[in-house]
DNA sequence: AATACCAATCGCAAATCTACGATAGGCGAT
DNA sequence: ATCGCCTATCGTAGATTTGCGATTGGTATT
């Protein structure tokens, strides 16, 4: 047995960046996300004009960025505008950088 | 419509990242990723004897790391040694480095 | 040649993901 | 109150993922 035993990534960590790489585990995510995070903020009706998928499915794929955490919505009538989640995103952005060391 | 049109992630970059993000998208491919990027290399037994699931899974995991190309196999009969492969590491690190940023 | 060991693959079941159309709900404007 | 717009949710179908035990295949060793 050549494995240290002693458990460097905490289970939260490890769990944490797996849940951050699974949000990220999908090229309209990635896009969403790029799009996010160059514009600002957008709202719905404007990635489903940029995006090749119904409305239903884009709405989807924000229901789980926004339970991963890294987007965040917020109701301005009758849109809803969505953003980066600046601190989750900071922080995906340190356990990326810390796992590839 | 406030998007700016110009793809700035090609669709490769986006699609390539998408796979890498797959790949860590569950806390047992974190886990020996992380082991096998601390400790150099190791063996399949050696992984299976660490990590709480069944040995053809392990296998699976493995096989899934290999195909998005972050591990490469080597064979050292017996036995099979499994190492990061530093080359689409360095890729993977920096394409997430990019995307947050 | 027979045996033992290690790891990959097969076959299967359950769970999850992806996508869609249809429907529902919230809010402003008429 | 009604209409129209925007977005979330429902229901469903098909694909993919995850996990296991059992089996197979490859490589020393005996």
């Amino acid at each position: 047995m050549k494995i240290i035993a002693e458990q460097v990534v905490s289970v939260n960590t490890k769990e944490e960046l797996a849940k951050f790489a699974k949000a990220l585990a999908h090229p309209t995510r990635i896009e969403i996300l790029h799009l996010l995070n160059t514009q600002s903020c957008c709202f719905t009706g404007d990635l489903v004009e940029v995006l090749p998928i119904a409305q239903s499915t884009v709405s989807q794929h924000l229901k789980e960025l926004k339970n991963a955490g890294l987007i965040q919505g917020e109701i301005n009538p009758p849109k809803i505008k969505y953003c980066i989640n600046k601190e989750n995103w900071q922080k995906a952005k340190l356990l990326f950088a810390a796992f590839f060391e």
